[in-house]
RNA sequence: GGGAUCUUAGCUCAGCUGGGAGAGCAUCUGCCUUACAAGCAGAGGGUCACAGGUUCGAGCCCUGUAGGUCCCACCA
């Protein structure tokens, strides 16, 4: 005897029980086992500061799928868990808190800093894993990771001692991304432009010993502080006559010298550039080739420092407009114009940057990228929709080397030590003993802190054990899929590939599958600041986790931007609902019965017809979900369910169901439908874990779950091409029929006569065999099949199918002139089919060059069409 | 400036290697048919942005044009 369901489908309360049940299972748990294969998805950790949005959402459920397909496919599938410490936006989240208490960063000290910090990570770090668990995500959450635990540490710490030696992680004094607010240098990659409306100021410098003057335009007049040349092109007419004269800048009445280079545009402004090595990332490249001093105006909270003169103390702002000021006063300012250009701004603090030259660390790229480069360039690392190879490639070909150091606490701390006495740089795991320069045996550790990309990047083998050589590293590294946003190639993604390629000497991931944005109904990003953010959390209260899931993965590519709007999420509802019901009869009608084996003698021509079905659908729905095709997959279970099972199937077996005189007949078809509903249930649970498993554990309650289910195999004994056929033929019929009701406005409850008519036996007996369930579908009172039309009344509606005609005699319901009507519209399309195919089949070099498959596909169509027509106009003859 | 991508039904989008245009929602009509009105049965609605080309055959491949979105570089 089967449990029941409950009379309406309600995610209420049903999701987290069969959660917690998986949970109790330990399913979720891998652990290494050579007589399996393996497959491993390491998560994108999300931040501690985080809270679940859509974009995780969909992120998590696409991992949900590969994890739980494979599992089903008998893989050992390990979802490696965890949360990223997020150094920056994490440390950004505790000043703001502590700004509410009225503390400063500084007061508390790095010591304390680092408790409030871990007491947030304690506090806030589990909180989107819980959000994870009410996706159905089937983490192994015994194997939860953390960027800053004790093995992730130590792998990073390993990294940069190892990298170090190698020479390709160096000190130096370059110029940088500077954040005055969060005060710390930036990653380019962390650097936003931002469209601005600003203006160009065009100055005056004096050309020494003359009258006369050069004048430029800038955005940024304040930098003339730290001027330290003029350039121009070398091939100017109007400067050559300047170059290697001096020039003063004004206010700092300092001579520079006027230069030549070709970084300079002759066409642009007045051809002539202020170079301002100091805080100009090209001034800076100018001033390296010309041996250019580079005088630092600024300091870290971006006011004008003792290199200003007058202006020292001032905001960068408040200098720039003083040093317009006495410039317009001294008449050398000569024009102001509106000026629209990009401002760099930093991505977390929308601060705008100022670019600075200090000391810092860096990766070197150049060695280190090229076999990440020749991965993807080979496919060893595939790239999941294959367009963002040229988004890749457009990275890697223009690769800078990456600013790694960052003036913040939040962090894995630089392991480079400063020997007190001697100044010696150490970079080793831990304090060293002694300095191996001048013996002294006090070191001061590099205040600075790691850029949170750089513990990320060794997440898919520092989860697992590495550095030490465990046997989790070695069973399920390299990981087999990546799925994350197109928005982080270049943060994460690239990293990732070349710290495999480097530390373990293999790539990290043999797909990566992208995905997009998730938008809200009008196609905006969904943002905080716009107050358009739709909380998945939300969405799950009200419509459950699978709506959301099925919603998220189907109508859209891999790689492409969605939008997401209610309506969606409710029409998943109504599938789940459409199962839950579609379940709950199939329970009710197997009530008393004895389990009935599904045994292929007893099989009616209908069973085979839904088995076939079912089987090409298992073997297309596999084959799109090992191509990643995860939305198309669930588009074809959703139509198998809804269309051909719940609308036709069941239709179908209904008659068989409700007579008990022929067991033999019914019990097939409850054998039929049980073993459908299954398979089914397999192939959508993946997408819908919850209902799925539900129905599945009511269903059968002698498995434990679906989720440890095998996956189906297509089967070669389950073809029936033949019952697929005949099926049809009876499906044409009856929508022939339903369509002529319809436009005759006769209501279902109006029964009549259906006369079967054809010349072929073998047609009638297709609807002799399925006239149990032909007839209550095509609302036929009685359904009479004969060879000839003799007998008929001659204003019966008709319907034509190929080597068929089927009469409706309505008696005083038929309206002849719209039965004409009907059938002269018929008519108009048989001729336009004809007309097509023959076009095709009179062109001579389709016949020779068409594959024979098409051509003959052609002829049979033209050959049912044409019959058809002769039907239909015998007919219109008759009534006219 | 370089690159990517999109333009398909009223709306949102699918359409996998070229072989008779699909879904969901919306609209219209008829149905409480004993699993489901969160449903059932029907209907209407598209020169697949435009212009060329390749091909027996193009929504799909190539070239160009227009418009939208995004990324990168960067404008002193």
């Amino acid at each position: 005897m089967s449990k029941e369901l409950a009379k309406t489908y309600d995610p209420h309360g049903l999701e987290d029980k069969i959660y917690q049940k998986w949970l109790e299972k330990k399913y979720f748990h891998a652990e290494v086992d050579y007589n399996k294969k393996p497959f491993t998805i390491v998560i994108p950790p999300p931040n501690i500061t985080g809270q679940l949005h859509m974009g995780h959402a969909l992120d998590n459920t696409m991992q949900d799928i590969l994890i739980r397909f494979k599992r089903m496919q008998g893989y050992n599938a390990l979802w490696q868990p965890g949360t990223d410490h997020a150094s920056i936006a994490t440390e950004v989240k505790i000043i703001e808190k502590l700004k509410e208490e009225g503390i400063d960063k500084e007061d508390l000290g790095r010591e304390g800093f680092l408790k409030r910090a871990w007491d947030w990570k304690k506090e806030y770090g589990g909180r989107i894993i819980e959000q994870l668990k009410k996706m159905g995500s089937s983490c192994d959450w015994d194997r939860e990771r953390f960027t800053m635990d004790e093995g992730c540490s130590e792998a990073v710490e390993e990294v940069f001692v190892k990298m170090h030696e190698k020479g390709w992680i160096y000190k130096g004094s370059r110029i940088i991304n500077w954040c005055p607010v969060c005060n710390t240098s930036i990653s380019d990659a962390e650097v936003e432009y931002e469209e601005q409306a600003g203006h160009f100021w065009h100055i005056k410098y004096p050309i020494a010993g003359t009258d006369d003057y050069l004048i430029f335009a800038t955005t940024r007049p304040e930098t003339m502080l730290g001027d330290t040349a003029v350039a121009v092109h070398p091939d100017d007419d109007r400067y050559k006559h300047l170059i290697g004269k001096t020039v003063t800048v004004p206010l700092v009445n300092r001579e520079i010298p006027v230069v030549a280079d070709s970084y300079v545009d002759m066409e642009f402004g007045t051809g002539v550039v202020k170079i301002t090595p100091a805080h100009d990332p090209n001034d800076f490249e100018v001033g390296k080739r010309h041996n250019l001093p580079e005088i630092n105006i600024l300091n870290d909270d971006a006011t004008i420092n003792e290199n200003g003169g007058q202006y020292e103390g001032l905001d960068r702002y408040e200098a720039r407009k003083a040093i317009l000021a006495d410039l317009e006063k001294l008449g050398l300012l000569v024009k102001i114009e509106d000026h629209v250009h990009n401002v760099g701004t930093h991505d977390r603090c929308k601060t705008t940057i100022e670019p600075m030259i200090k000391k810092q660390w860096f990766v070197k790229m150049d060695e280190l990228i090229k076999p990440a480069v020749e991965a993807v360039k080979s496919k060893d690392v595939r790239l999941v929709p294959e367009r963002m190879e040229k988004t890749y490639f457009n990275w890697t070909d223009n690769i800078r080397d990456w600013c790694i150091s960052r003036q913040l606490w939040w962090g894995h701390r630089i392991p480079a030590y400063y020997c007190d006495k001697c100044g010696e740089t150490v970079v080793s795991k831990g304090m060293p003993a002694v300095c191996p320069k001048c013996g002294e045996a006090r070191f001061t550790q590099d205040p600075d802190t790691l850029d949170t990309w750089f513990s990320s990047a060794l997440w898919p083998f520092s989860t697992l054990g590495w550095p030490k050589q465990t046997e989790d590293l070695k069973y399920f590294y390299p990981t087999d899929v990546l799925v994350t946003g197109y928005d982080i190639i270049f943060f994460w993604v690239i990293r990732m590939i070349f710290s495999g390629f480097e530390q373990m000497g293999e790539k990290p991931f043999k797909t990566v599958l992208f995905h997009g944005l998730v938008r809200d109904s009008q196609g905006r990003k969904m943002s905080k600041s716009l107050g358009n953010g739709i909380d998945p959390l939300e969405v799950i209260d009200k419509y459950g986790a699978d709506a959301l899931r099925l919603t998220l993965i189907t109508g859209n590519a891999p790689g492409n931007d969605m939008r997401f709007y209610y309506e969606r999420v409710e029409a998943s509802r109504n599938f789940a609902n459409k199962i839950w019901n579609a379940s709950r009869f199939i329970m009710m009608n197997m009530e008393g019965k004895k389990t009935v084996e599904l045994s292929a003698a007893n099989l009616e021509p209908v069973d085979k017809w839904i088995i076939s079905k079912l089987n090409n659908l298992v073997k297309e729905v596999t084959d799109n979900m090992e191509n990643y095709e995860l939305g198309i997959a669930v588009q074809k279970v959703y139509d198998f369910i809804w269309d051909e099972f719940c609308d036709w199937y069941i239709e179908m077996v209904k008659p068989r169901l409700y007579n008990s005189d022929n067991k033999d007949s019914q019990n097939a078809a409850l054998a039929t439908l049980k073993a459908v509903l299954i398979d089914a249930l397999k192939l959508l649970h993946p997408y819908m874990p919850f209902i799925t498993e539900e129905i599945f554990c009511t269903l059968q309650n002698e498995e434990e779950s679906i989720m440890i289910s095998k996956w189906p195999e297509y089967k070669e004994e389950n073809n029936y091409t033949k019952e697929e056929k005949e099926i049809e033929v009876l499906k044409e019929a009856v929508r022939g029929i339903r369509n002529a009701r319809t436009g005759m406005n006769v209501p279902p409850s109006k029964k009549a006569q259906v006369f079967v008519v054809s010349g072929k036996q073998e047609v009638l007996d297709i609807f002799a065999a399925g006239k149990v369930f032909f007839a209550p579908l095509a609302y036929a009172s009685d359904v009479i099949i004969r060879q000839d039309k003799t007998g008929i009344a001659e204003d019966a509606v008709s319907v034509v199918i190929p080597d068929a005609a089927l009469y409706i005699p309505f008696a005083e319901l038929v309206d002849i002139a719209q039965e004409v009507e009907r059938l002269e519209k018929e008519e108009e399309k048989l001729k336009g089919e004809i007309k097509r195919a023959q076009g095709m089949l009179n062109n001579e070099k389709f016949i020779s060059k068409a594959p024979e498959a098409k051509v003959a596909e052609e002829r049979k169509k033209l050959e049912n069409y044409t019959q058809m027509l002769c039907q239909v106009q015998e007919r219109l003859g008759q009534l006219k």
